[in-house]
DNA sequence: CCAAAAGTGTTGCTATTACACCCATGG
DNA sequence: CCATGGGTGTAATAGCAACACTTTTGG
């Protein structure tokens, strides 16, 4: 015995994101027990004797997402309020997640939303595909709060890392329109295109993350050069 | 019962930062037992049942370190891994603090370590008021990979937030040049002092989180102006 | 009077922004 | 042939870095 005091349960929690019709969206569950039954809430497990918080969230998204292969998670951070469990003491280690589609979550128990940002620090959300397209604006557990913080990471983060790149359905051919409209879905904001498409991508080739194809891609309007992600693992610090 | 698994250990671990003789260091324990006996190691704390993560952070702070009022301190993350403790199943949840005076930890069993950058993603320590000035090259459990983490926290965090105050031995009542050399302590490299006073220091009141006092400072060479602290909690996001 | 420490000005470079112009395709 | 989407150029601006010069103190 290491310690005298209770052991608290232990769980992890994923806000997993997409951008769908140009808007960032996040994957939600709607709880079918107390507390907070037939609220949404995001999607968790129970961190097991042999497995780290990162195994858990393999499993998760193996298990209840039915997502097979290599998909990106970040920890985001944790939350240890004594009363965030009505039920019992429980401490919960929010992760990131995004994927390229939302269709590659095939189960009937998890819904997309896609956020609105509506007035500082809170958001709308609101059902993808759902008959009723209602608007969702308090989650279960203190999932809003993470919701809020996981947001701010991302638009954080996008302007300093690679996570724009986890969002492509295709990162081996894409177009400088196609990450704009990645990037405007997630910082919420317009960015001009004539700019990204010479600066952005530039700078992006420069650190060695993309090169140009070669090839271009057709369509409505003139074809555009297509990029290919080489980036590997590592995170590009801008400057 | 929410599941059937045995649970883990949960702890907190503190990684106390100041800034000694213009360098980074941080606030090591020798450890007393096994694992890692007679190692130095971050200070840490089991969760008890009734306080949360931030909760055990200041008891560790009061009880350990035994320093009273307020400290920053602010999330790191969540450390996992199966046997990180080669003993039991313990999951640890890191907190960075920072104080601006050494002196503000009385106890015999912590030390201050100063931080050396050497190669990449290595540290050199040296132990601070030590007889032997002895070099530490290793931590027990995961704490090299810890302090790695935090350092560079720090470094990213020091460009765009409020924490290069917490540094500050008297937050209403600072020059510049005071500023400048946390600034360099924590960063690790040289920037220039005109450009400082004129331009970083000036951004810091653009956004309200300092004031000059009216008063100055006076000592060897030309008396500065003086500055005051005054931006409460809220952080400070560059542009 | 001189070294030390601090405030301020100048200059050039770089990054960002806004906007314009032209290009290539599909319908 | 024209709307649509994409590449590229230009000019103005803002920020940054290097450096020089001046100011005010203590010894």
């Amino acid at each position: 015995m290491l310690s005298e005091y209770k052991h608290p349960y232990v769980t992890v929690d994923l806000l997993l994101f997409s951008v769908i019709d140009g808007q960032l969206a996040i994957n939600l569950t709607v709880r079918d027990e107390e507390p907070f039954k037939d609220m949404y809430a995001l999607p968790g497990s129970f961190i097991r004797e042999n497995e780290s918080a990162e195994g858990a969230v393999e499993r998760l998204l193996s298990d209840k997402l039915e997502l097979s292969g290599q998909i990106y998670t970040e920890q985001l951070m944790t939350f240890s309020d004594v009363n965030r469990d009505p039920r019992e003491r429980v401490i919960s280690i929010a992760y990131i997640g995004i994927i390229p589609d939302k269709a590659m979550v095939n189960v009937p128990w998890m819904k997309w939303f896609t956020i609105q940002s509506s007035n500082v620090g809170s958001y709308k959300l609101c059902q993808v595909d759902g008959d009723e397209s209602f608007i969702c604006t308090c989650l279960g557990f203190d999932h809003d709060k993470m919701l809020e913080i996981a947001i701010d990471r991302l638009r954080g983060k996008i302007d300093y890392t690679d996570i724009i790149f986890k969002f492509l359905k295709d990162s081996k051919q894409f177009t400088a329109g196609t990450l704009r409209e990645i990037y405007q879905s997630v910082t919420g904001q317009e960015i001009n295109r004539g700019n990204f498409t010479k600066y952005q991508m530039n700078t992006y080739m420069e650190h060695g993350l993309i090169k140009k194809t070669g090839s271009i891609s057709i369509g409505r309007g003139r074809p555009a050069d297509t990029y290919s992600y080489i980036g590997g693992d590592r995170l590009w610090i801008k400057y």
